[in-house]
DNA sequence: AAATAAAATTAGGAATACCTAAATTATATA
DNA sequence: TATATAATTTAGGTATTCCTAATTTTATTT
């Protein structure tokens, strides 16, 4: 279902709950949307079967309807909760920001949430969290197949692509952890390592996408 | 700026930084979307100001176009600090629910945080959070203009105006205010209200967008 | 009941963002 | 350097979602 669609569901139900008819109009300038706009996306939306609807009469939802505006309301207003309960927001601003929910992208919840997590300077797969001003993105990594036997480093970043991350999770990979080479199999063979006290093995392939503190050599 | 063309800038910064060429098939892969048409947007984005851009040569983030991405993907990964420190999302799921920062609407994110948030049952404003299965909206309210001189009663809900909103917030008119009617303004003149302990006046308007516990009367 | 006002719909268009297929330009290889 | 291959672009279309203006239906008055 599009964006757009949801904004409609949502507020037939906020104006009709979960039975009333709800006339055109009300949609129409609720959403700031011409008359004319609503009726077409109605019948789109009758014919997916989200609402019941008859020309000139009024909508409502169908059962399949209200449970996706429910979900939708429902999330809505638990992140107007969270935006008050923790991020301080006040009464108004929660509501100035409603669309925020639609469209994540304003520098108030952006100040706001950095506090919050009490500025962090990584995301969790270990990128540096860049700063509207100062975007210095200091580069002393290397990939982790760059090391030779019994060098030691530190795991910095990882590539993101879904099926590294799961590996990795499941070898206890993280930003963060200790490494040391233990050996390196031939021709791509998969690497031995010390991680954090464990020992382990890796592939190649993920070796080369997972990012270390540059070892210094003399 | 569209949210399509915040993908296309959030992925040229990824790939490129703030100073690299980026080509188009990367940015095509990434995004998932045919080389034609990443050709087509980037034109678009060149009008804009926001990169530059040689055909068959490739593209880089103009200062205007750095700052909108350095905005968007630091906004991005601090949801993603968030998500694992505190909605308890593992590395992988955090990755797998990316989206959500341009769409939200998961029920895994929602009811983390429904958990998060301790199960709240309203919202801000007053208005019941929904629960997709149990959907009983128990409506026993009615507005603070029909209460009686001496009635007393709870505040439970205002109608979601900016500007009404506003107006309570500085009168400190909040969710769960005790309020006694004191005196009733003729003619939809001003009501006299004692909220809370203290004494104030509220327009006769924003008394029907107060909804109040309904006063049983024999 | 007829006339007026309000609400909704249809018709005709525009903008955005995507697509496939064909043509073009750049790059790498023999 | 000529040729093959890879990357891009252009051309021609589609689907969404919005608009204004004109028409039709429904509701309200007189």
């Amino acid at each position: 279902m599009t964006l757009n669609k949801e904004d409609y569901l949502k507020e037939i139900y906020k104006i009709g709950g979960s039975g009333s008819l709800v006339i055109n109009k009300q949609i129409a300038s609720a959403l700031k949307i011409a008359p004319a706009s609503v009726s077409e996306m109605l019948v789109k939306l009758k014919r997916e079967g989200l609402i019941e609807y008859e020309a000139y009469k009024g909508s409502r939802l169908t059962y399949n309807g209200l449970r996706a505006a429910l979900s939708l309301v429902r999330l809505h207003r638990l992140w107007e909760v969270f935006l008050m309960r923790h991020l301080g927001y006040s009464w108004s601003e929660v509501h100035e920001e409603d669309e925020i929910l639609e469209h994540i992208s304003s520098s108030r919840l952006s100040s706001r949430l950095d506090k919050f997590l009490n500025y962090p300077s990584y995301c969790p797969h270990g990128n540096i969290i860049p700063h509207v001003d100062s975007h210095v993105e200091i580069s002393t990594l290397q990939t982790l197949d760059k090391l030779l036997v019994s060098e030691t480093s530190y795991v910095r970043k990882v590539v993101e692509k879904a099926e590294l991350l799961s590996y990795l999770q499941e070898l206890g990979v993280k930003i963060g952890s200790l490494v040391t080479v233990i050996s390196i199999g031939a021709y791509e063979g998969p690497l031995i390592l010390d991680l954090d006290g464990r020992r382990l093995q890796i592939s190649y392939k993920a070796a080369c996408q997972i990012y270390v503190d540059q070892v210094l050599r003399s």
